[in-house]
DNA sequence: GCCTAAGCGAGACGGTACGTCAGGTCTTGCA
DNA sequence: TGCAAGACCTGACGTACCGTCTCGCTTAGGC
């Protein structure tokens, strides 16, 4: 197991990393991920190209953990979703507030640029996974087994299950723009996944 | 107002269009679309470069023409999708089929290349649904509709709303690799999506 | 015999290549060779850098190819010393002349660097002796050849050592800044010089 | 007016200054001068870069010092060339030696070197002069001496200019590559130079 | 059937960014 | 407090491609 190299991460500097995530953020909203380099970054950053190949493999790692860090500031005290008692109400303010979210030209851009990376890269996809999607999943996940209890939804649903086929539609519509993302849309999937499994 | 390029299409080279094609989606099996250059396409087709810019916009178009071109003759004849009368078991099978697809790693880096390209880049997105979706999914709707004659499927079901139920979930779990592949995947979408839009 | 490349001669622009070989010059002038780097050179001659890595080897040959175009220009119609029959002032005035050029600093930078180069590069060394010491030193012969007619210098004199102990001496003590290199020491070497292969 | 740096002296590491000028000299040898860098002598020494820049202003001061090491160790007990009585005989001997030297391959780089650095740098090249030269040439004076005071050379010749004379040839010769450094060349020079100085 | 304008292969060009190397400075333990 | 270790900013390296621009050479259409 010969490591190539090894840099003592006790002696880096949080200045830097910090400067490099935010600066490669700003130029994602700025100038697209497509046309994002690594020299901008640093450049940007004040900081020399070496410092970020010396702590990230790749643009993408870099683009993804600026995302993260933007993400985990959001959920520092975890993710809840509303629960009201009505699981339809429920998942429609979100659904519709995802969608508005994807509209917003601000969170366009990084979003778009993530999935870029995560589709043509196994260890990010993975990272995204477990980084990213996982703590979504989970509270999402709680609010479901809060309907279940209820009797909203069908005891022996398959939640994974469930939250593809609400969720998947709108992300596909979005990324392929293969239609509009209104709040019709939205209701209408939180409609369809609900009828499908709705308890007996 | 003067165009500035008016290449005459007349007496475009065949021979040099279809070795670029060639070559394009040879590379992005080879190295991937990323690593794919017009230089590269270039030499490999035996062409000037100046042939490539002259009759594509980018090198997405060219990856897109390249798939078409694959796609197309594939479909020479129109497709058509199984019809046995029972509307459960042929979307099994398709939706079977097509992740068996998603599996194969022949087809694999073509159609994340293709993925790519079209998140980022608005007329792509909008020359493959006309080009590549539409004839697909007008071939699924005509299966559809007999299902709806058939009372298999609600009378009034909102088919583009079906159809991205069933196949987003598939093609998100792909890109994202976010869980398994697999016939009882395929089958739980099929259930699911039927439950949901089963006649009252 | 494989050539990696054999970059067409005939497209060279002619253009570019003076504007690198200025550039190479003013900057050796400017902030000397030691600091000189092809990045420089390529800003300064508005080029790329391919341009000069596509056609020199290093950059002590674009240096060298660089002082060579300026001795050439002073050689354009062959160089001659002076012959007044008297070899003793002749040379005289011959070494004051190249004493004093070591001393103006417009030429001593690039003496030095091209020096330099040399010490250090077989093949270097090998075209400095072709392209720019032989057309002086045959001049210098054919003035030497005309004192052996005279008689003033041995007939069966070596005139390769003659010159080597006339300059050698010169050049040294400029290079290690060993001594000063007024009118008195060139006398005083061509008066040596003279004395070691007067006729018997 | 306080010095920017005033490291104590008194607290060097003599361990460390001698694996630095050691690993400068096998370096030198192992891939020359030019490739040479701090880094890898700091690392070969297995001593930080820092302690380099601390006690040497400039990679030539080091692999000056490197030398001179070499050159000291050499003549601790002082230079003394032979004295026959036969100032041609033993010249002709000492300078055999020399050109042999030249042709070393052991010596060759680190000679090259030297020279390359003192070329460019006025206070290394008065350094050398001082340290390194000047034992050399008064050993050699004191050899002349003798040889004026046996009649064999002119009572009032300079010996200064002899000893340019003498070696300067050969230094050229050598660095330039003008020309084979043979028995038969450095005889001649002997005999060249002893005759312009021979007594009246 | 010839002429001529176009497409064509080739590849040089001015550029931008790459990923690496080294320079020289600064900081952090260890001895 | 001198040192090894090495992170840091800087800047140059030499390479890969970009998209544009000539070059001669086919090569097809209009005369």
């Amino acid at each position: 197991m010969a490591e190539r190299k090894a840099p003592d991460a006790s002696r880096r500097s949080e200045r830097s990393r910090t400067a490099i995530l935010t600066a490669a953020r700003e130029l994602i909203g700025e100038i697209g991920y497509g046309k994002l380099t690594i020299e901008a970054i640093a450049a940007r950053a004040g900081v020399g190209k070496q410092t970020i190949y010396r702590w990230w493999p790749s643009k993408g790692a870099v683009v993804f953990d600026s995302l993260l860090a933007l993400s985990e500031q959001a959920d520092g005290a975890g993710i809840v979703l509303p629960d009201t008692g009505d699981i339809e109400a429920d998942l429609k303010t979100v659904l519709r507030a995802t969608a508005a979210e994807f509209a917003d030209p601000e969170f366009e851009k990084p979003i778009r640029a993530l999935n870029t990376e995560i589709i043509n890269d196994r260890e990010l996809a993975a990272a995204y996974r477990e980084k990213m999607a996982a703590p979504m999943t989970e509270a999402k996940k709680q609010r479901l087994r809060s309907a279940q209890r209820a009797g909203q939804l069908a005891a022996d649903a398959d939640l994974d299950l469930f939250l593809d086929v609400l969720y998947a539609p709108l992300t596909q519509r979005w990324l392929l723009r293969s239609g509009p993302l209104d709040d019709a849309f939205a209701d209408a999937l939180v409609e369809t996944a609900l009828r499908a499994f709705r308890p007996r």
